[in-house]
DNA sequence: TTTATATCGGACAAATTTATCCGAAATAAA
DNA sequence: TTTATTTCGGATAAATTTGTCCGATATAAA
């Protein structure tokens, strides 16, 4: 479904999220132990959320990447998907024909489209804040 | 969503099965060009689908791939995706968890799994000659 | 029986994704 | 100002997926 890369991305922002909330700056290495990922690939992927404005980078000791608190409630899971995967799960054919064109459709179209619908419906309707407070709770994991 | 792999299972099967409904058993070389796919490759795929007894194959000249009438309408979607791809699809977490279990689930749990089964239930709620007739009345295309 | 044609199966190669390494740049604290 | 710490960014490596090649095997037809 999603990239290791994205799977990573995703789970590295709510766990920044979940600690911006509480005012915490958190660094690469706190952040891979969270989410059980191999660190120097979760630098990358931080480094990509980081341009896109996803999170806030601070380098230097006491450094780390945070997100604004008023943000959190604001960005969308779609934002770090289409960040890291690029949008080929929002707009791509079930059959990988080369654009999705409903006016030539590939058998499974019909059928396809309707997922592949909610699934960016889901994504888009979906804030950080919303998952952070599972986690907050600790009625969600980003590991086991 | 799918691996090439898979699509180009998919895209070969339903033209052997739109072949096969009006008696005629096509060769490598003919449904390569037909869906627009790597023919070697197309051959490995052809040989799994083969082995997990979902296309029919015979060597030799006249030889090629085809599917017993009577079960086309039998065949699913989902057969010939857990035959390529695996059931990952079907069972695994949207974030990549080791394995997906309720009791101690992932943030997206609620909203990953609700999509994840509608695409299983798509997947297994359709058959070939469904997908076969809109190609036969040129309604759906292979390729673009 | 010979030949031509087709899939089978294993080895190999290219491309992409995943992952590592290391020096550069920034910056907070000593 | 120096040092330690942290992210940044580019090069490289490993793993996986995608794709190729070619001889072996089966078989229909000449
Ligand atoms: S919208 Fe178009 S072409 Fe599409 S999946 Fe559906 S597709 Fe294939
Ligand atoms: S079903 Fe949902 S889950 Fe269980 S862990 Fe999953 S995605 Fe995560």
């Amino acid at each position: 479904m999603f990239s290791k890369a994205c799977e990573y991305g995703i789970k590295a922002t709510l766990f920044i999220a979940l600690q911006s909330l509480q005012d915490q700056r958190v660094n690469l290495k706190d952040i891979a132990k969270e989410i059980n990922s191999p660190v120097a690939f979760t630098a990358k992927i931080l480094q990509q959320l980081a341009k896109n404005n996803i999170v806030d980078s601070v380098k230097g000791p006491t450094g780390g990447f945070q997100i604004e608190k008023k943000r959190i409630d604001k960005i969308r899971l779609s934002e770090i998907v289409s960040a890291i995967d690029g949008d080929a799960i929002y707009k791509g054919c079930g059959l990988g024909l080369k654009e999705c064109n409903a006016n030539k459709p590939c058998p499974l179209h019909n059928k396809f489209a309707i997922i592949r619908d909610d699934l960016k419906e889901m994504l888009e309707g979906t804030s950080l804040y919303e998952l952070a407070t599972g986690l907050e709770v600790g009625l969600t994991f980003l590991k086991r």
